[in-house]
DNA sequence: CCCTTAAGGTCAATGGCGTTGGCATAAGGA
DNA sequence: TCCTTATGCCAACGCCATTGACCTTAAGGG
């Protein structure tokens, strides 16, 4: 057992534990997701989840190569959960709206777990099936190519930043997410007129508004541009004074600017 | 010490440590930047703190209520970071796009600060100041206070949102990232046609493109939608075919769907 | 139906972590 | 110069992930 590699799912089964119960990836998985959602984001252990499932933490490096390991494989469930059942109903605008709303309320039912896999990459069947999914609805819409990929990579990674966002305060531990959202009642909302005169007047709307999520907004905002960019694909008049004919300009790269 | 509240600012500088430097705030998040830098986000850690600074590590504790209380002044020092220097051009379009920018690049910029810190609200000067600056910028363009809550809560949320995702993918240990990036080239670029055509088709454009941030093209998405709508509020024809009129329709809470 | 074999459990130990209580000492006001 | 106390240090507690050695028992061939 130095590094002996993990079996994969053509383990035949044998031990049960000393309780009586016969693990399994999905088990392992199921509590884990349990524990996550009983002891915060931080809560999941190896020691813990060897106690949930009465068995010895090391016993779990017989079905992970770690903790992250596992991780990955929580993450993978969480995919699979978002687009199980939907189908797609022809109109694309509608559609995307459904996926993007879909996978961002699968994270966000599970914050502290989101929190964990949100901005993993594991190339595994149900991330590959959401992405062929929505590039297939963009093209249905009739956008060329290189709109699809333009759309489809911000849509995408909107989607799981804000789920990333959303399920991070969800998941902070409660005396701490009380706190953040009595800051914007209290200390946001008593700020004096002279020195940060635009939140004092926007207060009000700021307390109802900041403590909910701004993705659906956001994703309405991409929508709306990418249906009226499909009528008018170069901006014509009444635009932002700036000039610039690309609506994506410059991509940097994630940018190592140290 | 039991739970011997932090005296703030307001310390009259005492004894050096035993290596002669004299500690204070500003000196100990620096070095917390630098090991976060060199050592991995996970790599910020009470004793090696102490040992950079040549300072016992339950010295912090005399400075910070907890490494916690910690990460929120690294949050803080980010925000200040983002603004310095940065004054108004009066060009709403513009000034919007350069502050959503120079946020996202501070993040970036220290990835693994970044991951630590991203979705905390610590209601400090700096995030303050921040606030003040994109409200009064979308006041100048004319939005009615409704609209510029809706679009500030938007934009503010966007960009930490792209910031969170795109400094996990930096923050990921270097092997984990260069792994990401080829899953793109190899493992996405070499799926069959027949039971991913779209993901097929696109592959040559997604290697390129999805290896970058997505945010600036967001933003653009963001900016271009807001744009518009200052000429015509309410959607007219030619949009997507689903009704609404409303083009942030119902925020849910961030949502407990359990 | 028994016997071998190794999969899959358990145990114990290692080294790192945040945090705290007690103690020592030097800085700065008097 | 002396006293107070802010601020540093030390030692210890109870967590944590991970590993190597050992042991038990089910599987599957004979």
């Amino acid at each position: 057992m130095p590094k002996p590699v993990i079996p994969e799912e053509k383990r035949r089964r044998r031990r049960p534990t000393k309780s009586g119960t016969v693990l399994s990836e999905r088990l392992i998985v199921d509590a884990a997701l349990r524990l996550l959602r009983e002891h915060g984001s931080a809560g999941l252990t190896a020691r813990r989840l060897g106690l949930a499932l009465d068995a010895d933490p090391s016993t779990l490096y017989r079905y992970f190569r770690g903790m992250d390991d596992l991780t990955l494989a929580i993450g993978d469930a969480l995919i699979g959960q978002a687009l199980e059942g939907w189908t797609p109903t022809g109109e694309w605008c509608e559609d995307l709206r459904t996926v993007g709303l879909r996978i961002h309320a699968a994270y966000v039912a599970h914050p502290q777990a989101a929190v964990l896999t949100t901005s993993r990459v594991t190339g595994r069947a149900n991330e590959l099936a959401a992405d062929e999914t929505v590039l297939e609805i963009l093209r249905g819409a009739g956008f060329p190519l290189a709109d699809i990929v333009r759309i489809y990579h911000a849509f995408i990674d909107q989607t799981l930043a804000f789920a990333a966002l959303d399920a991070a305060s969800l998941a902070l531990p409660s005396a701490a997410l009380q706190a953040d959202e009595e800051m914007w009642r209290k200390t946001y909302a008593r700020l004096p007129m002279a020195t940060y005169p635009r939140i004092a007047e926007a207060a009000p709307l700021l307390a109802t508004r900041m403590v909910t999520s701004a993705y659906p907004t956001a994703l309405e905002m991409l929508l709306d541009s990418a249906c009226r960019y499909l009528d008018v694909p170069l901006r014509g008049a009444g635009n932002c004074a700036t000039s610039h004919n690309e609506p994506a300009p410059a991509n940097g790269p994630i940018a190592p600017l140290s």
